[in-house]
DNA sequence: CCAATAGTTCGATATTAATCGAACTATTGG
DNA sequence: CCAATAGTTCGATTAATATCGAACTATTGG
């Protein structure tokens, strides 16, 4: 039953946050398991070969923003949200909701039909 | 009288600022710009190299970060606060209030002594 | 114990981004 | 108009990341 080593809240840093946050798939995956949690890798990694999909949770987990439970055979995410908002309040939610925005505005441009 | 070309607010992704805020150097000019607006390139180089200097500043603007104004011989930086704050509410405010409470208790760490 | 499943680790390659010097552009002061 | 100032652009180098296949590890079901 081997764990993930998961830095403690006080060593989260901003700096990390962003980085790990700055990746197109990594922020998919964030902004996946906001909607849906915990979920394991399988899916999430949206065609990546098993190796870059481990590559990038390794990064969000150094961040501090994903936790990784190995139960059973499979591993289950979820977002640090507790923690990180203790540590960084309101950032992680400000940023799901500026995702969101996005989404919306652009779901909303002329010229983009669905279906 | 040359001036910037700079994304209008409606054009403005996550990703991108997310991507420009995520270089130690560049989130450390939009801290210090946050403390003192406008500033010229000047004084936020921090020893690099003028070509350096002038790529991050291109990259805060076209994320949509940073205004550059051409003012007689110096270009003169600052934070597109409202626009941001209009596309994307709290998201810078929330950013900076992030990196505060780091440097915060950073500096409140015993064995870390000021002077 | 064996096969299957879920993910990690390793090593190599490719892509992206940062760095820096040198030459260039625009603006002002004299 | 010339010199000085403040940045930009260009091109080359280097450093950092992402990507991918292959081999490996841990756990469960049969």
């Amino acid at each position: 039953m081997k764990q993930y080593d998961h830095p403690v809240a006080a060593d989260f840093q901003v700096l990390h946050i962003l980085h790990a946050l700055s990746d197109p798939f990594r922020l998919s995956i964030v902004r996946k398991l906001a909607q849906a949690q915990p979920q394991p890798c399988g899916p999430l990694q949206a065609g990546r070969p098993k190796s870059s999909v481990s590559h990038h949770f390794s990064v969000l987990r150094k961040a501090g923003l994903v936790r990784t439970d190995v139960v059973g055979v499979t591993h289950m995410n979820s977002l640090r949200t507790q923690e990180l908002d203790a540590r960084f309040p309101g950032l992680l939610a400000t940023i799901l909701a500026a995702l969101a925005q996005e989404e919306g505005s652009a779901a909303r441009q002329p010229g983009t039909v669905d279906a």
